[in-house]
DNA sequence: ATTGAAATTGATTGTCA
DNA sequence: TGACAATCAATTTCAAT
């Protein structure tokens, strides 16, 4: 019963990651979609109709203009990086030497290695977050990354929380999502 | 035909965040279909046994066997922060204070603008990423949190990568995801 | 693990308020 | 815009090979 129950297709696109930059502008019902469809990206429109209290047409019509104006950008299944042998986490503060900076020259995301890579205000330039299956290979890792530039590595030892949901502006609605499946590398 | 095409049940809970710390040796067929899940969370059994060359059963138990596993921990809808009003990233680094650790007394989760929390080896004990609506929000939340110890403060002025996906510990088949839909706060 | 079949559920359409 | 009802299509699941 936990388990699945009942067929029915199912056949919504990824994502039309189209660009549209107009101010679309989000009221209540898209942010009671948001928040549920952050919380189980598979609902069906009956579904998920059913809990918002509106009707599946509705909502499908709602989710696609959410989806067409790139609120939405797609949808995910969620792995714990732990289960799946990328035991080590590191974030990477580097300045780029202003030839060889790593956002220009290294692609950086050529490494699959690198998680996430941002401009920062500040004295570093950048900061990078890293993924790696053990020490060994970070270490091989940062040894690369270490040409682009200056850098602090630090090691994360645990996570006590990660939540990429966006929550609506003025709530503080947040699901209390405890750090689950989280863990210390050493654990 | 981009546009969602056919009906049908779909059901599948979000997950049963049960831990079982198992030790779930992921072969190469689950690498396939994590890739896949991970690019398009709501791909059906059919779908995915299609482009995994699977029967439908048989993908269905091996995803069930995943979900159990602990290793896919959920199913999202991606929501670009950009769009969704949150305009603002930031990285805090903090040393906390004995006694008023963030960790233990604040709880950090608590504040819905905390998104990640790392414990950190090295000078600073804690990793923080923030989201905020605007600089001014955000420096309210800067004020707030600054009572848990000494903090540096990194605004993000970009983001050229974030890309959460958990790629094949032995393989460097990055999907090449241009930082779609992440722009600079102020463009 | 695959193939087949049955049952169920979901998406979509058109119409009305 | 949303709700309702009906149609159609695809999916899930179960059985047996």
């Amino acid at each position: 019963m936990t388990i699945g129950l009942a067929p029915g297709p199912r056949v919504r696109k990824a994502v039309p990651v189209n660009s549209l930059r107009s101010e679309y502008a989000l009221d209540d019902v898209d942010w009671r979609i948001l928040t549920e469809l952050q919380r189980d990206g598979r609902l069906s429109f009956n579904e998920l109709g059913r809990r918002i209290h509106l009707s599946a047409p509705s909502v499908a019509d709602r989710v696609r203009k959410l989806e067409q104006a790139g609120v939405i950008t797609g949808y995910r299944a969620v792995v714990d990086p732990q289960r799946a042998g990328h035991g080590i986490t590191a974030f990477v503060q580097l300045r780029c030497a202003l030839g060889s900076c790593l956002l220009r020259t290294g692609r950086a995301a050529d490494y699959p290695e690198v998680v996430e890579i941002h401009k920062l205000s500040g004295a570093h330039c950048t900061i990078l977050k890293l993924r790696a299956t053990t020490l060994a290979h970070l270490e091989g890792v940062i040894e690369q990354l270490g040409r682009h530039g200056e850098m602090h590595t630090h090691v994360v030892l645990s996570t006590q929380f990660d939540e990429p949901t966006v929550s609506r502006p003025g709530t503080v609605d947040r699901p209390v999502t405890p750090a689950t499946g989280w863990t210390s590398p050493a654990d």
